[in-house]
DNA sequence: GGTAGACCTGGACGC
DNA sequence: GCGTCCAGGTCTACC
C-alpha cells in the first residue's frame, strides 16, 4: 500500500485530534481501529480514500493505489490542514499550568480539532448539527454524501463530500426530500450556489486577516449560522476566544458548578472569562464531572 | 436589544 | 402501534 509520512509540531497526539469532537463520525470520515479514513475528491476529480495513522514523528498517510506527485502534494496539504499539524498550542498549555481540570488537556496534547479539508464542508456539517440529535446529524451527513457526492471510479462503494457545484446543481426541494435535512435545505443550497458562482470565497476565511469578532460576523452572515455555529467554526479555524454554547454546554456547566439548576450563556461566559483568547479551548477540553471521556 | 414562536426530522419515551 | 416531546439553534416578527 503506497504511503508517506507527515511530521507534526510537538507535542502531538494523533488520537487526541481524532477524538477531539464528533467529526470523525460524519461521512466521509470513518474510523477503522486506530486509523482515520477520509474519502476525498481531488482537484483532478479523482475520488479516493486515504487512511491516516500515527507515526513516530506525526502521521502516516496511505492509499490503496499510488498517487502522482501533484496528487501527493494535494493530499499532504489537506491532511496537514485536517489535523492542524502545524499549530502551536504552547501558550494554551502554559495557561493550563495550575488548573487541575486542564491537566489532562496538557498531558494528552489536546487542542487540535479535527476538521474537513474545506471550510465549505465544515460549514455545511455545522449547519447539520443545529437543532437536532447527533444521530440525525450523522444520518444527514451520510445522506448528503450518498445522494450528492462523487462516486469513486476505483471503488464504487465510496463517495466524497459533495462540492459546492454539486449542491448548487441540485435544488432545495430535492435536498430536503432526498437528504432529509428539513428546513436546513434552503440554507445549504444557497451556500452551495454562492460558493460555486464565485460570489463568496469561503475558503479565503481560513487565512483571513480579520479579527476574530469580525470573522464571527462574516460567519453569521451565512444563512443557518448563528452564535453557536459561528463559535464552532471559529474553533475549527483555531480562533479560540468564543465558546460554542449550545444546550449541552449549558447542561455540563450547570452540572459542574450550579447543581443542575438552569443556567444561561452568561453563566458559561462568566466561568471561562479568565481564559481570554484560550476560552474556547479551556471550555472544550475541560475535565467535566459528567464527561470523563 | 430582547423575546416568543415556528421550523424539519427522527429517536426516545409513555401509554 | 401511536402520539408527544425535544435535541449539539436559527430566523423572523414583534415589542
Amino acid at each position: 500500500m503506497p504511503s508517506f509520512e507527515l511530521s507534526a509540531r510537538k507535542p502531538f497526539n494523533f488520537l487526541s485530534v481524532v477524538d477531539s469532537h464528533g467529526w470523525r463520525q460524519l461521512a466521509p470520515f470513518r474510523v477503522d481501529e486506530d486509523n482515520l479514513c477520509y474519502v476525498d475528491r481531488l482537484s483532478s476529480g479523482r475520488v479516493l480514500e486515504y487512511r491516516i495513522s500515527k507515526s513516530a514523528d506525526g502521521v502516516t498517510v496511505s492509499t490503496k493505489k499510488s498517487l502522482s506527485a501533484a496528487e501527493r502534494r494535494e493530499v499532504s496539504d489537506r491532511v496537514r490542514w485536517m489535523l492542524n499539524l502545524e499549530m502551536d498550542f504552547s501558550a494554551f498549555y502554559a495557561a493550563c499550568k495550575g488548573e487541575p481540570k486542564l491537566a489532562r488537556a496538557r498531558k494528552l496534547a489536546r487542542g487540535r480539532l479535527l476538521r474537513s479539508p474545506t471550510l465549505f464542508e465544515d460549514v455545511i456539517k455545522t449547519i447539520l448539527t443545529t437543532n437536532t440529535l447527533w444521530a440525525a446529524t450523522k444520518n444527514m451527513s451520510a445522506k448528503l454524501v450518498s445522494v450528492l457526492g462523487s462516486v469513486s471510479d476505483e471503488d464504487p462503494e465510496i463517495r466524497a463530500f459533495p462540492t459546492p457545484e454539486q449542491i448548487a446543481a441540485s435544488t432545495p426541494a430535492e435536498i430536503q426530500e432526498k437528504v432529509r435535512v428539513g428546513y436546513r435545505a434552503p440554507a445549504i443550497h444557497e451556500l452551495g450556489v454562492r460558493v460555486a458562482s464565485g460570489g463568496f470565497d469561503l475558503e479565503a476565511l481560513k487565512t483571513s486577516p480579520l479579527s476574530t469578532p469580525e470573522l464571527r460576523k462574516e460567519f453569521m452572515k451565512i444563512n443557518g449560522i448563528g452564535p453557536y455555529a459561528a463559535a464552532n467554526l471559529l474553533m475549527i479555524l483555531g480562533r479560540h476566544d468564543f465558546i460554542p454554547i449550545d444546550s449541552s454546554a449549558l447542561a455540563i456547566v450547570s452540572a459542574e458548578w450550579y447543581r443542575g439548576k438552569p443556567v444561561t450563556a452568561e453563566h458559561v461566559e462568566r466561568r471561562f472569562k479568565k481564559w481570554g483568547a484560550h476560552k474556547g479551548l479551556a471550555f472544550w477540553f475541560w475535565d467535566w464531572k459528567d464527561n470523563q471521556s
